[in-house]
DNA sequence: ATCCCGGAAAGTGTTTACAGTTTCCTCTGA
DNA sequence: TCAGAGGAAACTGTAAACACTTTCCGGGAT
């Protein structure tokens, strides 16, 4: 088809100079889309098990409780597919993903790769501030685990993995791990990890940290890759181990 | 009251029957979305050039031109987002996005790192006829390059990282770094290359491809990584080259 | 009892209609 | 001449309506 389009008006966007508070009321004027909220209010429904794995998402009914029409909805679910959480099949509808283990493997395995290569910049550019944080957050994991504080150390190991791939300083890479990341989660309803899981996985975040703060972007490249690998490990263990529980 | 009907006439405003032949063939079933194949077909817009970086995409003028409603346009439009071939502006629009050249590094990174993921795997798991396919490839490439044939080398270099790739038996990572290529596309509209370029290519393509046959895991990644690295070196010269011819 | 054949109900795909925002152009006044 | 107000046109965001598909259910024949 040749597609006659009326005419090439290529105009870029331009900068308004009044959005500076995007958030300034968002009950009068609205600053981004409705879909965007129901894709982050799906997506915390279906990470939290709300909403289980194989289950349709309904349009209709999904709309009603939301307050909003079909349109939003279906733009939500659209979004959801393509970073992974659910899958749409035609004239059936939008289904929660379930995560096979292997798929799940392989998102590990990326993971590590993009774990390896924002160690090994982080370790070429890392400042003075950003070393402390990292610091901290190891201490803070000592701590959690010594008042086994399970939560708490999850909460602080994701934002220290988060971390270093944001002072690797490949935005893109610090996307995709956030993002294939949050698919992992689909797998790991429950954290299955065991005290002794925590302690040898600070061990590593030390060591990390240590090469990255020395500089040595080799190393620091082949412990988080280890990390990562070692990681994978721990985790299958616990999804064995919980499997004989469940059983 | 008189029960003159307005005739359907042109000036409705109600779907015309013969006019702008809606799609192909309505008997036939749809299978998939009609946004997928808009998507499809927008995304070849944005690669070939006809839509330019910056450019909006007017949902009522391209669902005119594609024979479609705003629906399918909309949708489409929110796909390519998230594959980042556009940026959308609340109230504004889709524009077509430009990529930064320092956002470009990053993708190659990554791409690199999957690159090495998946030799180092394949090397691992490579089979008679996959290696076969490999060999064919490569003397494909200095056959290309002996007649001058840019274009065919292009093709087959494509098809060979995407093979290696998929050789590498992690599906995640084959999808990710073919949308990854595909997003570089935006930047790289005409091939740069030039004749020593792709010599350099083949000459890594084949000590890698050896180093997979011969089941050399660790210098197989290697290898991929440095060919990478070489890659975007040498894209990076074309486009420095470009941008002279260009001034 | 089982299979299978309507047919209604439910649900999605798509289009159309409406509401609010942005863009553009004209007109005014200094 | 030009900056700015104001309004119309253009366009996007959202909702509602329409069309077609799938699912579910009951009844009758085997």
């Amino acid at each position: 088809m040749p597609l006659t389009l009326p005419e090439p008006t290529a105009t870029s966007p331009r900068r308004r100079d009044g959005d500076a508070a995007p958030h300034a009321n968002a009950l009068l004027r609205r600053t981004h889309p409705l879909g965007l909220d129901v894709a982050r209010r799906l997506q915390a429904l279906i990470l939290d098990g709300t909403l289980r794995p194989g289950e349709r998402l309904n349009e209709v009914a999904l709309a009603r409780a939301l307050g909003v029409s079909r349109g939003p909805v279906r733009e939500a679910a659209r979004a959801l597919e393509k970073t992974g959480l659910v899958t749409v099949i035609m004239n059936r509808g939008a289904f929660v993903r379930s995560l096979g283990q292997d798929e799940a493997m392989d998102i590990y395995e990326i993971n590590g790769a993009l774990f390896g290569l924002a160690a090994a910049r982080a370790a070429d550019r890392i400042s003075a501030g950003q070393a402390l944080v990292l610091r901290i957050m190891v201490d803070a994991m000592d701590a959690a685990i010594v008042h086994g504080d399970r939560e708490g150390f999850f909460r602080i190991n994701s934002d220290f993995h988060a971390r270093i791939l944001a002072f690797g300083g490949n935005r893109e890479a610090e996307a995709l791990y956030a993002q294939l990341t949050r698919k992992l989660l689909l797998l790991r309803r429950r954290s299955f990890e065991r005290p002794g899981h925590m302690t040898e996985a600070n061990d590593e975040h030390r060591a990390l940290m240590q090469a990255i703060l020395r500089g040595d972007a080799a190393r620091a490249r082949g412990l988080a890759e280890a990390h990562a690998r070692l990681g994978r490990a721990r985790f299958l263990e616990a999804i064995g181990q919980a499997a004989q529980d469940g059983t």
